[in-house]
DNA sequence: ATTAGCACTCAAAAACAAAGAGTGCTAATT
DNA sequence: AATTAGCACTCTTTGTTTTTGAGTGCTAAT
């Protein structure tokens, strides 16, 4: 028993069938598609045999079939046309990506909403793969006698702001040197680092200065912190409810929850191709064992990777979602590249997280 | 016929019971709530007379009876008692309202959270009433010939920074007389009127100089208008799901959308008391009509108003919602307040949003 | 004014009865 | 040997009818 030429168009018509009406799909239905040259009966023999072979399952006896994961993973590997974007799809596209830069943070989670728009189904977003953040350069400006603005650079050429008070009155002058300590003492350290750092110095330091240095650290730290927390933005989960599969509330709300969750462990792309595409029960995460994700990564900058993954059911129309995201990702990509810059403004700024 | 004593307690029982249940509640069960002394014929004939005076509804004739919106009003207003929050709970709200100073927006995201985790409901959370926001400060620091970093100081305190490059290299040495320019010539401006003034005087002004300036503002002018947008947060919106009345997929997605939409008109306070109650049809938008929304404001800083709905079917727990709510806002206004800062940070700080 | 008693109503649950889509198999056809 | 027509059989879906039971409204007694 092979796979004939003809049991793979088969196959081909059920998922495609399937993933359009979500109906198990008959022997008629198939010789209908397949214009009518072979007969229902043909196609119900060798639709036994594919169900034989485990790439399609029958709800019950007398219903129509549908596929399995490994009919879709036939299906994707061989079978799947690639989907050829239309100008108005890439034309939108092209739109949503020029997204104004602003925070990383910002963009990523943006992004996310895009793809959810455009392919009508929740996303993940999220930027992984930093490394050991620090801080690169600290500069005090002057306010007040008890108030000053404190500038920090990280390492991956971030910059961020904030006043920090001190309750022992300063003076400007005596900013420059507090600025050249930290610069001296305190650029290329791990938070951990500054802490102790901070203590070291505690002895041989007026108060008035310790007290600003230590709020300034203590500023530093939370900045570092935050940039170094890789958020997940979701967007769209509530798209799950038009889909037939989870018009049972507590199925939708335990994947809208999963998907809500921090926590959860989300697919990612393995570092080998940019894309990859999971049905069904090759999830890990049970909460996905009857959902699909097509994830894709793009490079931000030289050590980091961002990500982007389209949560369905396992009857997902993949060549569309996995033509348009693969499109996106590299328009981010193209977008975090060093060459194109979409606005006067650089794409590295990304202040103010 | 009047609202007997003895009425208004068939009314709370009943609201109380409903709230309980989500089932229309009927005689007999009254009966045994108010203590058994009086029998279920009595109350029935209450009940006639309440449903009659408009209070209770019948969804149909041989069914329990429902509050209506008037009778839920009429509890809220005199017959539900104060709910005595717990030394649980208040242990519980005081820990989250230890919420780490950050930036203003995730503050009152988080504050958004905690409120949708206490009470179980979905909740929207924002601050209001900014006034026209402009820039009372520039600084420029030197990193390398083509690239800045500026430092940009709002009416209201805020501090934001960024890298901002230039094609056309400076030195060093420009940057004091630019920064000079720009808090000379561009402070107290509107963003429109920052472009008016840039037009103006790109005439007499070097090609450099004026390119970095023109950078300079248009990053400004980025940072004032997100720091203008009041962003809406909602929370738990999904929680939803959960609630009997929302079994129905079509109206628990319509309400989900609406909620996460951000252009939604929510409820809010009226200036004159920090709290409000709005059931079922007293909402204006109609999308909210057969929910209720409790909504409370507090202070930030001296023209800012921040806000917290929680939103939830006619049959909520108003008792327990408002005690909350209200225990929650007074602790955001404290956080907020000028004297107690809960970390050596400040409250105004909040930088980079 | 209250209450017991009872007939009546009506939604919800259960039981039952087609209807129809789709299969699997057999036997005929190419 | 592969294909196809034909047909009995299966099982969900849909619609109809029955049954059940909570709850009411009214009447008559307390």
């Amino acid at each position: 028993m092979e796979l004939t030429e003809r049991k793979k168009k088969i196959l081909k018509a059920i998922v495609e069938d399937y993933i359009a009406t979500a109906e198990p799909v008959g022997s008629k239905a198939v010789a209908k598609q397949l214009g009518g040259n072979v007969s229902s009966a043909t196609i119900r023999n060798d639709m036994a045999e594919l169900s034989e072979m485990g790439y399609l399952e029958q709800p019950h006896t007398s219903a129509g079939r549908v596929p399995s994961p490994k009919g879709y993973r036939l299906y994707v590997n061989e079978l799947m046309e690639q989907h050829r974007l239309s100008r108005a799809e890439t034309e939108k596209m092209n739109a949503a990506l020029h997204i104004k830069m602003q925070e990383l943070d910002r963009i990523i989670s943006k992004a996310g909403q895009y793809v959810s728009n455009l392919t009508e189904y929740p996303t993940y977003a999220l930027a992984a793969g930093k490394s050991r953040m620090s801080v690169k350069r600290f500069d005090l400006l002057y306010v007040d006698a008890l108030s000053v603005i404190t500038v920090v650079m990280t390492n991956d050429d971030r910059v961020k702001s904030g006043i920090v008070r001190t309750q022992i009155g300063i003076e400007a002058e005596q900013l420059p040197a507090l600025a050249t300590v930290l610069n001296k003492e305190f650029t290329g350290l791990t938070t951990s680092d500054m802490s102790q750092k901070l203590m070291s110095i505690s002895q041989h330091t007026l108060p008035a200065a310790f007290m600003l240095l230590s709020a300034t650290v203590d500023f530093a730290e939370g900045v570092l912190d935050s940039a170094a927390r890789a958020e997940i933005f979701t967007a769209g989960t509530n798209r799950i409810l038009n889909l037939p599969e989870y018009r049972d509330i507590d199925k939708a709300s335990q994947l809208i929850n999963y998907l809500s969750d921090d926590e959860a462990q989300l697919p990612m792309t393995d570092d080998s191709s940019p894309m990859k595409i999971l049905i069904g029960p090759e999830n890990v995460s049970s909460a996905l064992r009857d959902t699909s994700v097509v994830v894709a990564s793009y490079d931000i900058g030289d050590n980091m990777r961002g990500l982007i993954g389209v949560v369905g059911p396992v009857r997902m129309d993949y060549a569309t979602v996995a033509a348009r995201l693969s499109y996106f990702a590299d328009g981010m990509a193209r977008l975090f590249g060093k060459n194109e810059l979409p606005t006067g403004r650089d794409d590295k700024e990304d202040n103010n997280k």
